[in-house]
DNA sequence: CCTACCGATCGGTAGG
DNA sequence: CCTACCGATCGGTAGG
């Protein structure tokens, strides 16, 4: 009376700790940095969060620069996921180059700890190439934005990674400043989504009144 | 004969091992997170690159924290020193103002580790008060610099917090990408100090071809 | 995925 | 500012 394989990988995995440890790992080590910080993330700590004993990661990830990798990697997707879906909600190519310097933001504050593995300064060696891939596809979408803005006459010409890379650095700037707590001192009161979209169109307005040069 | 206490104090000095250790001790954490990064950082370290044995820093600094706060004060002293200084040059308000900007990514980029233990998200407990002072000073330099171009007639009316804290993000975007060695993976290829100005220029004129509103 | 074990480093303190 | 010492944690591996 054999079942034929029913439910056979579900019976296989029964003497692991987890259906999905990766998963669990990759959801401990954000949890574990946002609560406690970078300092505390240490691949034995992880363990312990995810319930496994501290040999258990190795069998999924190499070493600690690899989960980190794997959260990046995940971070950049996630993120770019996210400035194309609110961007395909705007009518005009300014309004979708907006959105994405407003969803880059918002990502940033609602995934704080994706956000700085991300960006923080904790590889000694260059990105992993897949990383290096995704962070390359993020920049793309804006450079993009800025193309489709210019071909519409809505920005004005100009080499279009440079518009992009000043974009990137507005949103950047606001979203680590954010994240880093930065802004408690300046006695801003504002929402980060307004702060977002206030900058945002500041830099697409100017704040000269009259032309500079 | 007596000297009569002529060069006292250094001879009580001679057994300690160094005239100044707590500025050898600065300079050695300095050395140490730009060169092997945040995560290298311990206070043994530091004592063992400052020559000494591991239980002498605690007659300085209380503990690491208290040393990452003794960097960062004397980060945010430099910083708003190299802004003045800039800033005291130009001749335009406007000239001031972005001075002000060239000079934070600047001063980022030449003091990168002094930018990252200020920026770092490596305090769990808010920055020390002569830190959060310091820090305060230095945007009050920005929001000074905004008040005068607007009442000069060179930046529009607005309310100034929000238009320095847009610089702000600006600069400090840059600066991170930068320091974080982010733009690397974009093929730019022009020195920081030219996309600082590029890019502050581009704030002050907007990117918009015509008004958004 | 676990137990058991390794060498190394760390923060911190006593006591001089 | 040093020596000597504490308990704790860490990365990593053997071996099942």
């Amino acid at each position: 009376m054999a079942v034929r394989g029913a439910r056979k990988k579900v019976a296989d995995k029964e003497h692991y700790h987890h259906g999905d440890l990766r998963r669990a790992l990759l959801d401990a080590s954000l949890e574990l940095i946002s609560k406690e910080g970078f300092a505390a993330l240490s691949l034995r700590e992880v363990a312990r969060r995810a319930g496994v004993t501290h040999a258990a990661p190795y069998r999924h990830f190499a070493d600690k620069e690899a989960l980190l990798a794997a959260v990046a990697e995940e971070g950049f997707r996630a993120m770019t996921a996210r400035m194309r879906q609110d961007m395909a909600r705007e009518p005009t190519p300014m309004r979708r180059l907006m959105a994405c310097g407003v969803a880059y933001v918002l990502f940033a504050v609602e995934n704080a700890a994706h956000f700085r593995v991300m960006f923080g300064p904790h590889f000694t060696r260059p990105l992993a190439p897949s990383d290096a891939q995704e962070a390359g596809n993020s920049f793309l979408i804006l450079v993009d934005a800025i193309l489709e803005a210019q071909r519409a006459g809505e920005v004005h010409e100009g080499e279009p990674h440079a518009l992009a890379l000043t974009c990137w650095s507005l949103v950047h700037g606001l979203a680590s400043l954010w994240v880093d707590r930065q802004l408690e001192y300046t006695g801003m009161s504002m929402g980060v989504e307004t702060l977002a979209r206030e900058q945002t169109r500041m830099l697409m307005r100017g704040l000269a009144l009259t032309p500079i040069d």
